[in-house]
DNA sequence: TTAACATAGTTGCATGTGCAACTAATTTGA
DNA sequence: TCAAATTAGTTGCACATGCAACTATGTTAA
């Protein structure tokens, strides 16, 4: 038999699970709740909530995601009429995405849940090993952007 | 201005997105050293080094997968003849995956690379955080598992 | 023995993701 | 001023993912 791989002390195998998990708990207690917009899709509520008619672009940036993805993202969105695009007067070029009257009325309805899955989610766990996760994250994060940031 | 949504010391947003992250980031490195194999298609290759001939079913529970993602993952790495199928004698509802030639090649390629990526990202983060993060993680499966298992 | 149930895997449909190549609009610079 | 470069967004292609419905095979129980 051979012995299983080891690597040093390594957590990010469980972090991307923890991560996957989280997204499926997410989506089943969002669909519990007669919610049917996935993570993605709330995640976008969120940030036009906070300012409304952002640009497309603004949004694939803050949501760390190809512009490709952000496009697609829009497209089922302004399906389930959640958000319109209103091309920009100034540049024809750009597309500022609004919440529709349903956007909003969904976001309000999800988001108190969405914080109560949270809460769930970090039952029991003591806020200084919060706190020390986070940082760790944001280490990780650091990691990585020294080495792909090549060009300032 | 309206304020930022706020929730009360949070780090569930942190782990999804330090997740989205390093997953770029070993798909690049690992695409830099010349291996064009995604992080599923390397975690088959890790379970089936580990055990060759496992059926399908056993692959997608081990991986947290669907049975139809599975299936999916299956063909694709059979395309690139990076694993093959064979159906059972005892039961031919059962399929039994092998690794090719070549996927004893590329996983004996890409595994150290994967594991001094992930001693980049874990770079300069003392060991009692690594555990007291993987604790953590183990935490939140807990209370996802708690809320989950209905059926015992 | 054979009908009912259970299990393994596949397929259709929907979603999300990125890269490369593309279109259209705007800015820049010679 | 007008061709070249830049920018915003879309589209084709490939991959990953899950649910529900399906096929094929195997098991069980009346």
């Amino acid at each position: 038999m051979k012995p299983a791989i080891e690597i040093p002390v390594s957590i990010i195998p469980w972090i991307g699970k923890t991560a996957k998990f989280m997204d499926y708990y997410i989506g089943d207690r969002m669909k519990e709740n007669g919610i049917d917009i996935s993570k993605e899709q709330f995640l976008l509520l969120k940030y036009l909530d906070e300012k409304d008619g952002r640009v497309q672009n603004e949004l694939a940036f803050i949501t760390n995601r190809s512009k490709t993805s952000l496009t697609r993202l829009v497209n089922t969105m302004q399906k389930k009429e959640l958000v319109y695009r209103s091309v920009c007067h100034h540049d024809m070029r750009i597309n500022h995405i609004y919440l529709t009257e349903l956007g909003k009325e969904v976001w309000k309805k999800s988001f108190p849940i969405f914080q109560s899955i949270i809460l769930e989610l970090q039952q029991g766990i003591p806020e200084s090993d919060l706190l020390l996760v986070r940082k760790t994250m944001e280490h990780i994060q650091l990691n990585i952007n020294k080495k792909t940031n090549i060009n300032p």
